[in-house]
DNA sequence: ACATTATGTCAACTATACACGACATCACGG
DNA sequence: CCGTGATGTCGTGTATAGTTGACATAATGT
């Protein structure tokens, strides 16, 4: 169960100049403990904040997060 | 304002042998209320059931569904 | 005329994404 | 040694995704 959603948030914002939880947040419209708890998959993204932050890395949405499909 | 993510839902059914919204949410693990909300863009789905929609017509998620930002 | 299938609506409920405030830790620089 | 920035936790509240059951209607078939 858990969930399965996972995602390369962490990595991404390495890649992006370090870019901090904070930052991330501003650019999306959310706060930083939705991004920290999205980072450690306690729960997974609505769909529309997945696209938020797949187009603040100017990423394609399957590359930032994965589905993992053992149900 | 209202909902910012729109799908092709409806058009990939009937693309697919004209799958029925019941087959659909069968398929996804849902009901078919929850179809029928998400086809006429009542609410958008949960990221795990559009990437789980995604599948069941094998097209990558941004295939059926998009975001448009004039948030 | 009746049954069935597909689509849709409504109301009441449960589950979960996200907000907000407070507080804790660790690293770093002055 | 102290302040600040970055990360993380906890508790409580709100918004919304999804369920369930009931009912409506149009289309099709027998």
């Amino acid at each position: 169960m858990d969930t399965f959603i996972t995602n390369r948030i962490r990595k991404l914002r390495f890649e992006a100049n370090e870019m901090t939880q904070h930052a991330l947040a501003e650019r999306v419209g959310v706060t930083r403990q939705t991004i920290i708890a999205i980072e450690a998959a306690r729960y997974a993204p609505s769909l529309e904040l997945a696209f938020r932050i797949a187009r603040a890395f100017a990423k394609p949405l399957e590359d930032v997060f994965q589905y993992r499909a053992d149900a």
